[in-house]
RNA sequence: GCGCCCGUAGCGUAGCUGGAUAACGCACAGCCCUCCGAAGGCUGGGAUCGGGGGUUCGAAUCCCUCCGGGCGCACCA
């Protein structure tokens, strides 16, 4: 049972803004009401959070922001009875409090309190109830993944997790482009390669893929069935070929994002639709709907009434759907079935946005999908460029990344940065053991603690309470409480602004809190008081740090 | 030509639902291990936020425009 604990310092906030609220009523009763809201500014001096109301308010007031803050400041401390705040100043129009430190402290031991549930570290709730469609990675099922889909990859799962700790009902789906030319071609790839094995002689397809990893297939199903095929009609051995193939590549492909950490709810087959009538279905629902017409034999869709620069073809005029068909219904499917759809495209997609917009909105869930580029990634190794053109042989697959430089470090870089921004991607430091490499320093605070709490052994008890919690006042620890509350909060943003680099950057600041705090403060001191009460903060600055790097799939380990 | 993404310190980036002297890491200069992991900490220098207009009490953030870099613009997927 999850108990819900209200953060002291949220409610004096909230008692200190009703207060406010109240002095702006009585002091300026023209002014429309105003909401108060309170932000952390970003010099320390100016306390932990600020309000900005007084700007709002001043041109109704008549009066300077300067004036009306001091007024709202002196009238709302009247009436207001509070130990909470150890200032309460008007500063340059905005109004600055600083919490008297027994409020951090009591934070911590709320903290402490609900611990071992994911509530130890905070309990967000702004997801509860709502579901969440996420497609991210997809990939025609003719290679293996390579470097821009492992940045979907990290993006995706990282949001999929954070959303799931707020509450969402999430679900995760990758859609198998197993349908149309590109799977014929590689039918057609694997059969020529099937056919060398007895005639090396046997033309290979001008474009067919040339990758490696077509021989392998070739020769499973040349070891099952011999020359089986070799005299079957291109009937019959073309689709075997092409679903052997997708089986084959789809599996690889599972396989490498299960090594990387990431699971899908649902690997959902192009072909499947396809044969289901699904597509046609979702044709049929545009036409119902008036936002078809004919034009040279073809059906389009009047997707320029939403937003979108062309109107795109359905049906060709050959009578065979188009891939954007195949968008629109399946992405019919996923706004019916979520409250939030969000598609991550890979950096050549920019182009689809509008038009994935224009269908969400034409269908009536206007402003209920959300579409995010991971963006490009160049490779490195050191000062050399790695080259990734997709001809035989040069291209760089994920798997081979993660044997060269292991989850953690991908999992990290990949979203370490905003989703859509580019990303250099240097090999050589996200291997090295040195401070140029910020997975390190976050797995090493983590590491960090878990040594003190070896060190502390069993006489190191980690059950504070309210009088050795008092011990605490430097201010690198009530720097690192503050840090360690706002974690609950930084997850939501994570989740509703679909920015999972956040999460990868608050873990830094906390190991960097953490080691200030290591720095300045010994905890393993001989004061038992003040050793319970550090060491909690240990522990719970630990759980923050494991659970953060959870979310973003990267190992929290106890030694390194 | 049109659309989308990016342009912030030497380098890499955050901040973009508008708020105070623009933040973080690396690099650079200096300092801190008789003590729990120095894979760490502290201090310092370094930015006309690509340029120009506009809206606003207030703009890196919103609007317009121009310039650079990238990616797309198929009855391919």
């Amino acid at each position: 049972m999850s108990r819900i604990i209200a953060e002291p310092h949220a409610i004096a906030l909230s008692a200190f803004g009703d207060a406010v609220g109240a002095a702006s009523r009585a002091l300026y009763p023209d002014a429309p009401a105003v909401t108060v809201s309170f932000e952390a500014p970003r010099r320390p001096e100016f306390g932990d959070f600020a309000t900005n109301v007084a700007f709002s308010l001043a041109k109704f007031a008549r009066r300077s922001p300067q004036d009306v803050a001091r007024a709202l400041v002196d009238r709302a401390r009247d009436g207001f009875e509070t130990d909470a705040f150890a200032s309460i100043e008007p500063v340059a129009g905005f109004i600055n409090l600083k919490f008297a430190p027994h409020v951090w402290q009591s934070e911590l031991l709320r903290l402490a309190g609900a611990s071992d549930e994911a509530s130890s570290v905070g309990d967000p709730h702004g997801g509860a109830g709502k579901r969440i469609s996420l497609e991210f990675g997809s990939a025609n099922p003719t290679g293996p993944l390579v470097v821009v889909q492992g940045r979907a990859l990290s993006i995706g799962d990282a949001l999929a997790n954070a959303m799931r700790f707020c509450g969402y009902d999430v679900f995760t789906e990758w859609i198998i482009n197993d349908a149309g030319a590109q799977i014929e071609r590689l039918g057609r790839s694997i059969y020529a390669r099937y056919r060398q094995i007895a005639d090396p002689s046997f033309p290979f397809p001008e474009d067919g893929y040339p990758g490696e990893y077509i021989v392998p297939i070739a020769r499973a199903i040349y070891d099952r069935d011999g020359d089986a095929w070799t005299n079957a009609p291109e009937a019959t051995w073309l689709p075997f070929f092409e679903t052997f193939g997708r089986d084959e590549i789809v599996g690889a492909q599972k396989r490498t994002a299960e090594r990387f950490g990431v699971r899908y709810d649902l690997w959902q087959s192009e072909k499947e639709l396809h044969d289901l009538g699904k597509i046609r279905q979702g044709i049929e629902r545009l036409r119902e709907l008036g936002l078809t017409y004919e034009r040279d034999g073809a059906l389009f869709f009047r997707t320029t009434d939403f937003g979108d620069d062309k109107d795109r073809v359905v049906l060709r005029s050959d009578g065979r759907p188009t891939y954007y068909a195949l968008d629109v219904t399946y992405h019919y499917e996923k706004l019916k079935r979520s409250d939030r759809t969000i598609d991550i495209l890979g950096p050549d997609h920019h182009g689809y946005i509008s038009r994935l917009k224009a269908l969400a909105a034409a269908l009536g869930f206007p402003d209920q999908l959300d579409v995010l580029i991971s963006g490009q990634i160049a490779l490195m190794r050191g000062n050399e460029q790695v080259s990734m053109s997709k001809r035989a042989g040069n291209i760089e697959t994920l798997d081979d990344i993660l044997d060269e430089v292991g989850n953690d470090a991908a999992r990290f870089f990949f979203v370490m940065l905003a989703p859509e921004s580019p990303l250099t991607f240097d090999l050589a430091l996200a291997v090295a053991r040195n401070d140029e490499n910020p997975v390190y320093y976050v797995q090493y605070g983590h590491a960090r603690i878990a040594s003190v709490l070896r060190n502390a052994g069993a006489g190191g008890s980690t059950a504070g309470n309210d009088a050795s919690v008092r011990a605490l006042v430097h201010p690198t620890e009530l720097a690192l409480i503050r840090r360690l509350v706002e974690f609950p909060r930084v997850v939501e943003g994570v989740a509703q602004h679909l920015a999972p680099h956040r999460l990868a950057r608050y873990a830094r600041d906390v190991a960097s809190d953490f080691h200030a705090f290591y720095t300045e403060c010994k905890i393993l001191t001989e004061d038992a008081a003040t050793r319970e009460a550090r060491l909690m903060l240990c522990v719970d600055t630990k759980n923050v740090l494991a659970r953060a790097l959870a979310i973003l799939g990267v190992s929290a380990p106890d030694a390194m």
